[in-house]
DNA sequence: AAAAATTTGTTCTAGTACGAACTAATGAAT
DNA sequence: ATTCATTAGTTCGTACTAGAACAAATTTTT
């Protein structure tokens, strides 16, 4: 109680970046599992498509998935027969990763309509606005990784 | 295949959004871990400090924790003393949740401590970066919601 | 006042999320 | 060549997440 505690001004910015992202998670969300996947699941065959496929750890470096959680999507992607994993000759620890045929289909399927969903969002801003935001949010985030690394 | 896809600019700010979001989730994160708390946990104490308690509807809102998730938050931090749970005598529907003694040492011990860690990143930045960035922030989130509801 | 619609909170399922422990394979150091 | 350290993936435990179905209480409508 009462400890006399002064917010400091950074704290609205910081409730903005949480809230601005959660409002974005479900926007987005919601209409890639109308699409019939998760986020998740979007966010790697997003990354697989039109490649010829990459290792978990590159796979995990783009999406920004932890490789314990990557294992279960990847799972649940390849029983599916959206894609499918084969060792690397070079490199035996190494698992390569690639689309299938039909999920490289449903790549096509689903990668332009999500684009173009999330495009009628961002055609509120104007093309300052929205470089302005992306260098600030670049800023910020050079920051956070900075600090950690500290 | 190759449908020659012409990827719109928006996308650059998008990505910067999410990466920028997750840079901010493990920096955060990583320290309220080491607090002892999670970050969800972490918001319902931070939310429930110095007030006099909510209803879990309040509680939800304000931390933007779905209900069906806030019940397992509670029931834990509830299992370890932190908050109480009782009944709302106007409402019955409604439950009123309040942190404890021990719940309210603990935020008197924690939110400050972890308010000046993030202050770290933020300083980073000046005060007019700051305020660009919540106001780009806040476009865009009303951009989402707007085109949600729509 | 009775029926219908809404609100509040819990429960359930499937799918993340993170950290830590573990195995196997490659690379480095000597 | 053999030990040593690093890297790639999987597995495990605990916790969070959205969404849907549910029960109980309140409000609205008639």
């Amino acid at each position: 109680m009462n400890t006399e505690f002064h917010k400091p001004a950074y704290l609205a910015t910081l409730r903005e970046l949480v809230r601005c992202g959660q409002a974005f998670e479900r926007f987005s969300g919601a209409h890639v599992r109308k699409l019939g996947l998760t986020p998740a699941q979007f966010d790697v065959v997003a990354t697989l498509g039109n490649t010829h496929g990459m290792s978990c750890k590159d796979l995990g470096d783009k999406t920004l998935i932890t490789k314990g959680t990557l294992t279960g999507v990847l799972d649940r992607l390849e029983a599916n027969g959206t894609l499918k994993r084969r060792a690397d000759k070079l490199d035996a620890r190494r698992v390569h990763v690639a689309l299938t045929a039909k999920g490289s289909a449903l790549f096509d399927r689903v990668f332009p309509t999500h684009i173009a969903y999330c495009e009628t969002a961002f055609n509120r801003l104007s093309a300052a606005e929205l470089k302005r935001l992306h260098d600030g949010l670049h800023s910020l985030r050079t920051a956070f990784e900075g600090e950690l690394a500290a």
